[in-house]
DNA sequence: CGTTTGTTCAACCGCAAGGTTGAGCAAGGA
DNA sequence: TCCTTGCTCAACCTTGCGGTTGAACAAACG
């Protein structure tokens, strides 16, 4: 496909592969036994297993006829990284134009009304 | 679409809105200017950006006839909270895991191989 | 060996995503 | 008022995705 940012993102972008993620992050798990609470067919789970392997955020190892699947939590850095990145960019501007305001407002009474309804504390 | 989840990781799967996330991240820009860098009509970064509104990554107002689009990263604490949540429970079995391999080991000699390939150090 | 169990491959279908072009609308400027 | 600028809406096309069913493969078990 693309770049594997976007496989990752793409791949959790339904809500049956994050479900499955979830409960990787429990336990290994087989296909069949993946497949069990969703009403889908085992093919269609066995492509959704496809695109997370894609995605590099999980691994199939063979043990006797079973395909057991392991999550790799390595890849959400790649995640948590590019996400971090531009947040914290962003509150970076947010801090700066408080900065302004607070200038303008201490040098002449509010030339073009401020309005900032929206705070930002770090939830 | 589908929950708010899937449709934030959906619109942050294609490269050409992430780039965008990226851009505005630095300043509020317009439509047009948004558009330039890009090989496509204007037309389609104007879908790309209803797709990132519909996900609560970005808001548009009105000022004169222009269109400034900004960033809120308040939504990125969602995928992150997301993501932190099952990374912490995976790296956690990985945890637990060592202390029963260890345990495993002082006990007697390896009784199945115990086959760990895969280091994990906190990179 | 043949059969059962677990999983994947292949072909197909319906639908949504991302792209295009052409028209329309909102707001300033001549 | 007419024109230009900035943007969105509408119709269309092509591609990819998630689902299906049917067949095939791999490994244990009788």
């Amino acid at each position: 496909m693309d770049d594997q940012l976007s496989r990752v993102f793409s791949a959790l972008a339904d809500p049956t592969r994050r479900d499955m993620v979830a409960r990787l992050a429990v336990a290994d798990a087989g296909v069949n036994e993946l497949a069990e609470p969703y009403d889908v067919s085992v093919q269609a789970v066995s492509k959704h297993l496809k695109v997370l392997e894609d995605a590099g955020l999980v691994t199939r190892t063979r043990e006797a006829q079973r395909r057991p699947v392991h999550l790799e939590a390595e890849v959400f850095d790649l995640m948590t990284k590019w996400i971090e990145r531009y947040r914290r960019q962003a509150e970076e501007r947010y801090r700066r134009l408080d900065d302004v305001l607070a200038e303008m407002d201490t040098d002449s009474a509010a030339p073009t009304e401020p309005r900032r309804p929206r705070e930002r504390g770090a939830s």
